[in-house]
RNA sequence: GUCCCUAUCGUCUAGCCUGGCCCAGGACACCGGCCUUUCACGCCGGCGACGGGGGUUCGAAUCCCCCUGGGGACGCCA
């Protein structure tokens, strides 16, 4: 037991994405591995795009990944009590103050600050005003004019910034309200933080929270900022590289132990090694390895760690996994063929769990959709004496499994002249409706000589 | 624009701190071959990178400087 204590902060303004699960993944990760603990808050300040569904489906997407969280989830939108009593502190301790000016002052203002080439920074006008009117109002951060913050980032190494180049931020708006980078601190502090992890999209926010902590005589924690994801065009990732959502790609057929297994290698790295179970990554993960620029996410290389997984499953735990997936596709798998048995005939052809089911498909329909090409070319008058024979030949079998059957199979190419290829693609036609898929006397097995007698029967009738 | 971060194959990365073992290793993708009744899997092989320029050094992917590229931040959002 360390004394490590991380949290994972989203706010519920929208799904889990990739970017968040994977700082959620890493936080999770550093906990389990230190034995620390992993606290979970949610950041709903903004009631305006706070929603339960999005908490609910933030909380979904960690579960799916495995993420379990050791405290919380704490939420924001309840401790709006202690939030206030510090920005009363701030303000009795003369480290913060009211600021009068309104919106379209400050837009003007920041606009005046680009024309000049200026980081648009409030210009202070409010700190030492000496009326304190009573009118509408936000409070400000006193941020130290001079000096630098820095900070030793895990990650990155030292990051330090000039305070001039600060400003003093708004802590409270005209309604009261506390807004997010007083609140992370707060909370922060509040619940224990050794070390906060999170993209680093918040460096800029973090040498503004340090100076924060100091005014309210809180132990500054550690901090890492875990790099930016990317899309194939170096953009920040988004919609329009496809979809971003965690759970999108659960509905997609993805495995969670994939998602994981990608989302830290991307950014993270053991040597030469590629896959990692959790239990694995528990006991490797650590923060001297992850990697200090921006990373580009990779579909082909998610997909692949996909099948890897797949091919993982035993057929039992495969069949429990596909069979929703079957079922979008109005499939019934009651009545069909065992399941289990089926996807394992697909296990090593799928990459995700819908190809899985759309391979399936054949098995759970009556009559298989044929493929009008390889029916054209394997389903012709010319194989009307080979399916009749093969008609007889598996109405007749005794044992009606795949080794015995193959063997009176070839026996009968045998004797009507014909290579094995010659007759097995018509047979895998009238079976599955097109080319390719499981291995034919398997497939034939699993069927059942009911099912294969009717396919065969139905490709007599479409020949004639 | 200003500030912060960053820079090895198309992509994820190893190597960099502690220069020589690196004319740079692995993985995905791609290409070719083998296996094979099909499609896949698998196996074997191939293509492919130290952003540029200056230093330092006997020697630099590794250390220093500049340039350039990329990302982020600049909100009464989080």
């Amino acid at each position: 037991m360390s004394d490590l204590r991380v949290r994972f902060a989203p706010s519920p303004t929208g799904y889990l994405h990739i970017g968040g699960a994977r700082t959620a993944l890493f936080n999770y990760l550093l906990a389990k591995k230190e034995q620390g603990i992993f606290v979970l808050r949610i950041e709903d300040t903004d009631l305006e795009r706070s929603t339960q569904e999005s908490v609910d489906a933030i909380l979904q997407a960690m579960d799916w990944l495995g993420l379990s969280y050791d405290e919380g989830p704490f939420y924001q939108s309840e401790r709006s009590k202690l939030y206030m009593s510090k920005i009363d502190q701030l303000l009795a301790e003369g480290k913060a103050y009211r600021c009068y000016c309104t919106p379209e002052e400050l837009e003007a203002k920041r606009e005046a600050a680009q024309q000049n080439g200026t980081k648009p920074r409030y210009d202070g006008t409010c700190r030492n005003r000496s009326d304190q009117p009573d009118a509408p109002c936000v409070i400000r951060f006193k941020t130290p004019l001079e000096g630098a913050t820095s900070f030793v980032d895990r990650i990155k190494g030292t990051i330090s910034v000039d305070n001039a180049e600060l400003d003093d931020l708004i802590i409270a708006r005209t309604d009261g309200s506390p807004t997010y980078n007083f609140v992370v601190v707060i909370d922060d502090a509040e619940m224990g933080m050794t070390l906060v992890l999170r993209g680093d999209d918040h460096i800029n926010n973090t040498v503004r929270q340090i100076p924060i902590y100091q005014a309210l005589g809180y132990p500054v924690p550690e901090f890492g900022h875990v790099p930016m994801i990317l899309g194939s065009d170096k953009k920040r990732l988004s919609k329009r590289h496809g979809a971003t959502s965690v759970m999108a790609y659960q509905e997609l057929g993805f495995l969670p132990e994939a998602m994981v297994n990608y989302l830290v290698r991307l950014g993270w790295s053991f040597g030469d090694e590629e896959i990692f179970s959790m239990a694995e990554l528990i006991e490797k993960f650590s923060l001297e390895n992850v990697g200090r620029s921006a990373g580009v996410f990779n579909p082909e290389k998610l997909l692949w760690l996909n099948s890897h997984y797949i091919k993982e499953k035993t057929p039992e735990q495969l069949a429990e996994l596909t069979a929703p997936f079957i079922e979008n596709l109005s499939l019934s798998i009651a009545g069909g063929p065992d399941l289990a048995r089926v996807v394992k005939s697909l296990q090593e052809r799928a990459k995700t769990l819908v190809e899985l089911a759309e391979g399936a498909e054949f098995f759970y329909r009556a009559i298989p959709d044929y493929n009008p090409d390889d029916c054209a070319k394997f389903i012709t008058s010319a194989q009307l004496e080979l399916f009749s024979r093969l008609r007889a030949l598996f109405s007749s079998a005794d044992d009606f499994s795949a080794v015995p059957l193959k063997e009176a199979f070839s026996a009968l190419l045998e004797e009507l002249g014909l290579g094995f290829g010659k007759g097995a693609q018509p047979l895998r036609v009238a079976m599955t409706g097109s080319r390719g898929g499981p291995d034919l006397f398997e497939l034939v097995e699993i069927l059942g000589r009911e099912r294969v007698l009717q396919r065969i029967d139905s490709a007599l009738e479409r020949i004639s």
